[in-house]
DNA sequence: AATGAATGAGTGTTCATTCAT
DNA sequence: CATGAATGAACACTCATTCAT
């Protein structure tokens, strides 16, 4: 019964942050990340949500429309901020290889420095191909474009092949950080996530194959 | 409340099969991946699978615990038939890269000819993370096992670097390749899934950046 | 939706006894007694008794109308062959006090002998006014009947106060044996049930007040 | 799945009153009483109970566990009550054949008031041995502990039989008042239950036989 | 007669959402 | 803005009963 499209929290910004707080839509949300990782977004409760924010059921919709609005106002908002924290990161760097490294990097640092929101991300966020829909198509693809933008230029720039087709490179980038991430979150070790940045980064520049410098030529790569 | 675990469906087969039919059990799972396909396994009622199915709603539990383990009935009866299919396919091939390439191959082109069973792997399977734990150290890792194997024996080979680590390589092949099926399923393109197997093993295989082999071109990689 | 009325075993006997055997239809009805006493009556299910029978669920209702008919035949049946062998016993004895005590003997002593009979009729047979009315108008009145033609009896002959309300007397005598019925199955003491008639015959009989002649006299009766 | 035990409503006052209202809590469990008694507790719907209180079904699950916790509560609640009335209203009374006259005008006089209650009380109480055996060795058993301590003081001051046990004096008892209330519960006459406390009194006390002296003595006790 | 797979009506319970205070 | 008691629609699961074999 439950949609998940138009809502948007920008709708109905009750307050934006009262008093010194940080706000009670922001402690909402957080709370809402806490308990949707644990339990999963459908056995999850509003009530639950609520308990862990410290205010009453009602209030929950006082700053967001329904249950899946806190969802999904979890994953935009914090793309949203990613993404400007990426652009910003990125800008300064003239290498569009450096640009991608840092891109990777950050990924890898954000999602492993708050395992609960990593959760969100990896799991919640597949919760019905509808949602997936609403949300690839709008949120995750400006961060999709994003890459691939750094590898387009990075082609130009003669750092990366121009033989490979920049949306396909895209996709195999993010889907190795997507399924580092997925494999940090289950695997409950200690290791940080970050360390992964430099390994991935090695094999997805340079491929799985010995360089054919290392003897003379390549003669048949696939 | 949901259990995943023990339930394993050979427990009770209460009918093998009638006749030269399929069997119910069978009927059912189709059903239940049609129906979880088109609405996700929480929007979707057991009466829905059951309606689907041709069957009254309690014959689904004659055939399945409850309405879990049609859902985990369905990954695991899969993907051991894919397992399996995997491995006979790949063992009479003498090169390790041949055999990774065939994995690829099988991979995409699988889930690429059913589009209700990809939707159920890639988007359903991940139904909490208790789910996800549950299965990814079972099922799952067994699969991932076999990729580590084959990497392994490649770089003994010398077909594949022997100074990258096999098991984020495992995780790089891996997570590329699930990205390009959740696309696919998200883009309702026509474009058959399997045509993108070789633009990915390039990328795989060979990276990025432009071979040292051009010499004068490109001296920065990173 | 279900009613305990109409039923009637009488109304369809099958098979009376298979081959030298006691018949299906004890069979089942034994089981049924056995499920019923362990579970209580709307807590066990029909495919209970039939496992417990070793017959097919199917078969019940070869010889059964019902789930109802069941608690019903089990009644009406062992209460009926009760009321029979109660006449038996006590048509020989010419004191109707002789007889009273026959009486409460071998109540407590059927019951005594078989707790789950006793169970399923001191607890099962209480499940709704509905069968409770059905029930003590008919067949449990005959047996209250009995009982209360013997005290007037005793009226009659002097053995028992003219001044006393058969009627009354008949459900304090019925009430205190069954009360002693029931605590026996709730105290799962090995004390035989048996062992309370003559202490319970003892009160029923002289009161719980000492005789006004008990001075001399009575020093104790029984 | 039923279980009884520990729920105790106190453990949930969500609402304690509303103004001079007799409370939600209160409301529900007199509809609970009056549909019991109606249909018998399993053929009672939760949502039959919750439309005889004039609520959603939901609001029954904020006062009560579940449905058995209404059951359960009835009669906690209501015999709780009892004895606190009944001990009050003996404290005053020296004698303890007065006492125990005044313990069967209780029990009479409060299930003859109130029809439904009685029968929740005599029929629906036992729903499984499971359910008595928890009930009888708690609440019931309070109330004849309290029988039987009257009758033992009764003892000890010379007006009841000192050569009777005392323990099955109390079954005696209770079990006459019981079956007198079923009675009157089974036949509808209006004819008041309390009418019945001098007749069966006067065969508890006095026994059915004459009294050895009753020639010139006990002409008419009671 | 006997079977047991199949049926599908029936219900206790949950929980997102509302709204009077 | 906040509250949390009240609502009632929704649904997984059970099990008495049937009937083709």
């Amino acid at each position: 019964m439950a949609r998940l499209v138009a809502s948007r929290t920008a709708d109905k910004p009750p307050a934006p942050a009262s008093r010194g707080e940080n706000g009670k839509h922001d402690t909402i949300l957080r709370a809402a990340v806490t308990v949707f990782a644990r339990n999963g977004y459908f056995n999850s409760k509003v009530s639950d949500v609520a308990r862990e924010a410290g205010v009453a059921d009602g209030t929950v919709y006082l700053y967001f429309k329904n249950k899946d609005d806190l969802l999904f106002s979890i994953i935009t908002e914090m793309l949203d901020s990613f993404i400007v924290h990426v652009r910003t990161a990125i800008a300064p760097l003239s290498s569009p290889l450096a640009q991608l490294r840092e891109i990777a990097r950050l990924h890898l640092e954000m999602l492993g420095r708050d395992r609960d929101l990593a959760v969100v991300f990896e799991v919640e966020i597949r919760h019905s191909t509808k949602f997936m829909e609403e949300f690839s198509t709008k949120k995750l693809s400006e961060y999709l474009d994003l890459i691939q933008q750094v590898i387009e230029a990075g082609q130009r720039a003669g750092e990366f092949r121009p033989d490979i087709n920049p949306r396909i490179a895209t996709k195999v980038f993010f889907g190795a950080l997507d399924e580092m991430v997925t494999n940090w979150i289950l695997s409950r070790r200690g290791k940080p996530l970050a360390a992964a940045v430099e390994p991935v980064l090695d094999i997805l520049l340079h491929g799985f194959v010995p360089h054919p410098a290392s003897v003379a030529a390549s003669p048949t790569k696939e």
